[in-house]
This record gives structure tokens, C-alpha cells and sequence, in this order.
DNA sequence: GCATGAAATAACCAATTGGTTATTAAACGA
DNA sequence: TCGTTTAATAACCAATTGGTTATTTCATGC
């Protein structure tokens, strides 16, 4: 897959409060179908759906315990989604630091002209 | 809007390329349509549409000028997804630290075993 | 007033999403 | 072997998404 697919499969699996409330729920260890499912007033396939999504975007992981299916989570991806949104906001300031040189131009132009009185 | 719509739309617009593209564009300062759309292989309302989504999710705004109506970067809501993100790793980072206490007692114990020997 | 340029909007389409109910499959336990 | 539990799968549906082309709106300059 490559990265940007990756992204996409990522934020898209962030997009939704159903998946990363069942997230969270992961973080504190790995849980049942049925116990992700418990809080939401959904159906069960539903729920599974949603873990779908999740397994696609790598996520969540499928294990197996006689009959239940063990979700657990995967965090790799959650941190090339921190890593992008960084990046993102390094581009942004460099763009803030750019502005700033402009105004310490317009600034020393300022005090030249006042100096020129 | 809620927090968690909030967050939905912001997650919804980052998952695509091109509106990804966009947005590091517009990180560069402000720029139309017409030139928002011209790196893509893509007709200018399919370019609006993903304006559209960008707004809708407040990442993007829009102003004008002449003909033109040049869009704006606004930070706040990445920078709310990026909060979300390094909530979400605090917590998983905690579940680590129980799994590290839980090593530590283990290792201790281990001691107290050989010290008993 | 009118041609031009920039962008929005409308109408359409195929594919995807997020839900449902009903059914099936797999593993266990008695 | 048979019933129970757990989860997956199938089939369906309405709404949304991401694209298209055609048209309209709005502001400008002559």
C-alpha cells in the first residue's frame, strides 16, 4: 500500500465517533466482538463492519480464543496520522516564520524612514 | 457543532489525497480556485467539491476579490485532530506503563524467588 | 451594454458507507 | 451428536461521495 493510501485508510478510520470510541476501548486491551459492541446501540454486524474498516486501515488486529475473535490494537498507523499532521504544522509555521521576516523588513523600513525625518 | 462532528469532519477531509494536496498548497498562503485546481487532473468543480469539504470542516475559508475568491488556511481544527492523537497516545502509552509495572512486579518477584533460594 | 473570466450550481452517475435483518459457520460443552 | 455462543457473511436499503458536463452567476473592463 503506499503511504498516501495508507493515510487515507487511516483518517478515514478516524472519521467516524463509532471507531474511535472502539479505539479507545482497545487501548485499555484487547476486547470481544461482543464486548466492543455492548456500548453502542447498534446491531452486532454493524460493529463488525466497523472493525472491518479498522482492520483495513491496520489498526486493529484479529486473533483467535476459541470461539471469540480478540480485536487488539495496532498503533503504527496512528502515529504516521501524528506524523503527517506535525509535518503539516511545521510547513505552517515556516510560512508564520516567513511573515515575520516581512515584517521585521517593513519594521526596519519604518524606523529608516523615521531616521530619514 | 459538537466536539465529535467536529472531529468527524475534520478526519473526513484529510482522507483524500487531493484535498491533502490542497491544504499543503494553501500552506504557502492564499490562492483561487484556478490555481488550487490546476495541479490536478481534474475538472474545477470536482475541485470545488473538495473546497467545499474543506470548509465545511472549517480548514478552509473563503474570501474575495475581484472574480476571484481566494481561500485561506485555518489551523484550529488540525490542530484539534492532533490534540485527539496525542490524547489517544497518552492513553496508550498508560496501558504500557501498567504492562511496565506489571514487569517490574514480576522481575521482583523473581528476585525475592532467588533471594529465598 | 456586452464580452470575458472566475467560480458556483445543477443534474446526473457509479461506487462506497453505514445501517438493517436473516442466515451461516466455527468452536465449545454436555 | 446436538444445542449454545460468538462472530462472519449475505442481501438489502438509503444516504453520501467523488467524479462528470452543462449552465448560471458575478464582477470586471471596454
Amino acid at each position: 500500500m503506499r503511504v498516501s493510501d495508507q493515510l487515507d485508510a487511516t483518517f478515514a478510520a478516524l472519521a467516524d465517533p463509532t471507531r474511535r470510541a472502539i479505539l479507545t476501548r482497545l487501548a485499555a486491551g484487547e476486547a470481544s466482538v461482543a464486548q466492543l459492541a455492548a456500548p453502542f446501540d447498534m446491531s452486532q454486524p454493524a460493529v463488525s463492519k466497523h472493525l472491518k474498516v479498522l482492520e483495513r486501515a491496520g489498526l486493529v488486529l484479529r486473533s483467535r480464543e476459541a470461539q471469540r475473535r480478540p480485536r487488539t490494537l495496532q498503533t503504527e498507523p496512528l502515529q504516521a496520522a501524528a506524523t503527517w499532521l506535525e509535518d503539516f504544522r511545521s510547513l505552517w509555521e515556516e510560512r508564520f516564520q516567513g511573515l515575520d521576516t516581512v515584517l521585521d523588513e517593513l519594521m526596519a523600513a519604518a524606523e529608516q524612514e523615521r531616521d530619514d525625518e
